[in-house]
DNA sequence: GCTCCTAATTTAATCACTTGATTAAGTTAG
DNA sequence: CTAACTTAATCAAGTGATTAAATTAGGAGC
């Protein structure tokens, strides 16, 4: 779709030659996708897989790159607009509270939108399958993305409860409240079945917010918590 | 180990392929396990995959028979017995709404400790992998155990709330809540390194049932929410 | 603007290897 | 003795990787 300026074959074969390996190794996994069947859909020859990335395991890293490109382009705005105010917040009391509770709010919004966007690509499998062992790709994506997103939210969600940001119990509650997000998407199965929703729509995700933030409001919002 | 009373050798044949499946299963996926690894682990001959489950895939949802049935024992005592208390809640009330989320509260403890429990095991990856598109082996488990859960879990939130069990939102929360504890294993990359977990230990899981009960309180004790 | 040449890229063919399944011949237990 | 079970051997199909040969694009010289 936008390839009109790169420049050389070579960039547009590897191009079409991620965007091929992503589809099939997400959908596949690494080791159930053929290189073969990759080629055919990126309608190039196959041994262009060893001549521009090495190998299948070279492609797979290449696909990684990509997502993470992907994700860094969508997130990093929203990542420095948040760490922006909160430069500016009140040193103490409950706006300060209260504001980075609105902000916890503004990356998750952030969150749910990404995920619900992606979810019909394969990354979503792709990730969650490093996820379980992860491998080198997996540290592609934790350390420019997932790890400074988790600090960023754990930080938040310290001053907005009061908490410790370096406490067992506010890493906890951080990953728990990805986990209220990314259950829709890593227990698809459980979720379409009890929901019986065919497909992540735009008003799903809608309600996915809203309620979202009803459960964060009603989680940490000042008074009462810990 | 327990196999004392198995009684023919087809029986016992069985049972070490199903144990071995499930380890490589696991390990690797419905199409990168190889049947003879299985075997060769089993320390059976491979043809007997063939001649025992009629193939692969036989043997493949065999294991989830298997799984499920370790789950429906772990878990259907406790869904009784919440299932028994439920009948003597009052009809109406503060209390009601207390109790019933004591109840849930039991539910999810449960959960976690089973999660917690097997964890080491191969079943999580295995589920999660079904999750994603499932096949046939997933409805072996949705509609014995998860599918029963999540409803058990969407009525007690709706007593104890006093939001419509059949509402959309209703739903949404108790698939948000599930993603409370099913991060932590779905998620394993991220949670070790976030939380620098090597492995979920004893005293982790207590500190999770922990928070997982702060979260469950501040989201939906006796006052506001809807 | 033209040709020519070289380096980058692409191709088809082939390699050794592993896969799941099947078969016929064996072995075991009741 | 027979039916249940197990074995080793073999099958066709597909795997990732590699190779040498063919093709292409783009800059140098005129």
């Amino acid at each position: 779709m936008t390839r009109a300026d790169s420049s050389t074959r070579g960039d547009i074969t590897r191009e079409v030659l991620i965007e091929a390996a992503l589809d099939v190794f997400g959908h596949d996994g690494f080791d159930a996708a053929s290189t073969r069947r990759i080629a055919r859909k990126a309608g190039v020859n196959q041994a262009l897989i060893g001549y521009h990335f090495g190998g299948k395991r070279g492609l797979y890293e290449a696909v990684f790159e990509h997502i993470a490109a992907q994700m860094q382009l969508r997130m990093e705005p929203v990542a420095l607009e948040v760490r922006a105010r909160l430069e500016q917040l009140p040193a103490t009391g409950t706006i300060r509270r209260q504001k980075a509770l609105e902000l916890l709010a503004q990356i998750f919004e952030a969150l749910i939108g990404m995920f619900g966007e992606y979810s019909a690509t394969g990354w979503v499998r792709l990730v969650l399958r490093e996820q379980q062992d992860p491998s080198p790709a997996f540290d592609i994506m934790y350390d420019r993305l997932m790890g400074r997103m988790l600090q960023l939210i754990t930080q938040l969600l310290a001053i907005a409860t009061g908490m410790d940001a370096a406490s067992e119990a506010c890493r906890i509650r951080a990953l728990m409240l990805l986990g209220q997000v990314l259950v829709f998407h890593v227990a698809r199965g459980s979720t379409s079945r009890h929901m019986q929703w065919q497909v992540l729509s735009e008003e799903h995700l809608t309600e996915l917010k809203k309620q979202f933030r009803l459960s964060l409001e009603a989680q940490f919002s000042t008074g009462a918590s810990e």
